[in-house]
DNA sequence: AACCACAGAGTTACCGGTAAACTTACCGCT
DNA sequence: AGCGGTAAGTTTACCGGTAACTCTGTGGTT
């Protein structure tokens, strides 16, 4: 219990047990060559002494660093937190862990990604804002990478998607059954990819059901809730106001959740809405919101086992995974009225 | 453009440049000692190589790494993610990057932790559901540590947390100017510290306005939409339910917003609203919402500077700071009614 | 002319691990 | 007896940097 306290080392240990450093490494690391006796030794007195292994040293000795990074752009989208859900459960699994990276600082995004190499054994590109700077050979070679849910798809960075066509779809017909036939669109940002598809599914679907696209009805929108709650007035005060409302994210549904309680509709009663993501709050608000469902907890857990693979020095299974969506039908729909 | 490719090293640029690694690594670090001129080749020998300094092997040379690592518990609460972007400030002006971990893989905390060593020059905890692992001379002495938030306050650690009962009393004072004397109470979890200090300040607030307190006014809460919407529903069952509400946080205010809502009523007209926080949200709803503001923001970027004078060799300045909260008047309070 | 200061550079050793090759000693076989 | 095999350890070298010291030549002093 001295006072001073340079943590310990496996020399310290090597000195304690009597044996050289090197079979202190073996033990710890639970490889052969150590007889059980010496290695329960080697493990108790390193427990007496807190030892806890120097991953710097390690990497650089050329060992695996057990741990994986995550980047991801910020940290405030539900979105977000269930895909490192997802990627802490493959990793527990593992015995890995996870150096979660932000993104947001950005001025320094350079020196921020190489501050990266030599710290972990792979890294994982959550919904990165620019591919560019990871999407170059002498970056690639140096550290396996797994993209998941990029905005663009020219790369050659294995990918992790989400179905968006086939789930924009079902929303859409699923509005259809219950017998709406004006239906409004909040759509997504419009530099992000799956707006567009999110936008094309729900044009293809009035088509295949002979209904014609009134463009009154459909509205930009850019993934907020506070642009969600105009592009939804702007509807409400349509001559012909929809009956019901897909919005591309769940977000831009509360907005139009705001618009519509604050001029004494009810929902689904009078407007049914759906939307997108199925984050967290979907589930809390009143009435619970009917919406797609991404699943994000699986495309960290699928991303991580196609790095974790990558790691092991195999190639990549697929360039491309897509994982399938889900329509969660919850109280925000309902028959239209009369 | 060979198709091989270990990433440069020191030794490859001294070799291009024809002079030795060290002074390579006093060039590339701008330290004294090294030609204006020969510094300029080898930083453009650098260049042209891709190359990019290695962590490990800094950090196990006895430099600093220049990453400090911050500790979330989990990434799902807007408040922590105003934190972190805090942080993020002060760091980018120093200079140095940040690693986030996540706690909230729970079956290996202890390695979790321990993984650290060796990669960080210091660790910032926020909110830590657990202080006992961190709070041993053993782990204090190997890593300066500061503390954003605790639960529990009687530590060693260096603390940053927020002013609660103050502005508690000032928003429950808001609403006593307004003119209302039935104001309800939705509280927070019961195991958090803060919860008990806004409820007292509740209560201490009304005291002194000479108004009775009424226990059925008082509902516990759990920090969740989902409860603050059944906490309002039993305000509002009341025979005479209260004209404003305040709730321990935002999430539970948006419950409310939604039963208000829901049963026709309107905000503020009938019934104002107050929350706290202050959560990114809060300005996106409609009515905004009038709530007590948690410098998140601040209290990142104080943990941040406490934590690098630390770093630096200095003895904390405070063992506790303690900052200022603010009331932010929006549209879901107003003058009672008639 | 001898000496010193100093900038620019090189040398050496080491951080804390790991891989790989190398000793032993002991075993069973032919 | 001699041989190969194997388990338990040790030795050596190295990962990619940095600190601390040493060396060298130049120019200014006295």
């Amino acid at each position: 219990m001295p006072m001073t306290s340079a943590p310990a080392n496996m020399n310290d240990i090597a000195r304690l047990a009597g044996v050289s450093k090197m079979t202190v490494s073996k033990a710890l690391n639970n490889q052969p060559g150590v007889s059980r006796e010496t290695s329960l030794k080697i493990h108790q007195i390193a427990k007496n002494l807190n030892y806890t292994p120097h991953h710097a040293a390690r990497k650089l000795a050329g060992g695996k660093t057990n741990i994986i990074g995550i980047v991801v752009p910020s940290m405030n989208s539900s979105f977000m937190s269930d895909v490192v859900h997802g990627i802490g459960v493959v990793l527990e699994q593992a015995g890995l862990d996870l150096l979660l990276f932000t993104d947001h600082v950005k001025h320094h995004q350079d020196r921020m990604f190489f501050a990266r190499r030599g710290l972990v054994d792979g890294l994982l590109l959550i919904v990165p804002r620019s591919l560019e700077r990871y999407n170059q050979t002498h970056i690639r070679d140096s550290l396996p990478l797994v993209v998941i849910e990029p905005i663009t798809k020219n790369i050659d960075i294995p990918v992790v998607s989400s179905e968006n066509y086939l789930s924009s779809r079902k929303a859409i017909e699923h509005l259809l059954e219950l017998g709406h036939t004006r239906i409004g669109m909040i759509g997504g940002e419009v530099r992000v990819k799956s707006s567009h598809i999110r936008l094309q599914a729900y044009k293809d679907a009035l088509k295949v059901a002979g209904i014609a696209i009134n463009e009154d009805l459909i509205r930009s929108g850019d993934f907020t809730q506070l642009r969600g709650f105009a592009a939804t007035n702007e509807l409400l005060d349509l001559e012909q106001p929809p009956t019901a409302i897909f919005a591309a994210n769940d977000l831009a549904a509360f907005g139009a959740y705001d618009a519509i309680k604050h001029r004494g509709l009810r929902i689904p009663d009078d407007i049914s809405v759906i939307g997108f993501d199925d984050i967290f709050q979907a589930s809390q608000v009143f009435p619970s919101l009917t919406t797609v469902r991404q699943p994000a907890s699986e495309m960290g857990m699928a991303g991580t086992r196609l790095l974790l693979s990558m790691i092991q020095g195999l190639e990549p299974a697929t360039n491309h995974l897509e994982l399938p969506t889900e329509l969660i039908v919850r109280s925000s729909t309902a028959v239209v009225r009369s």
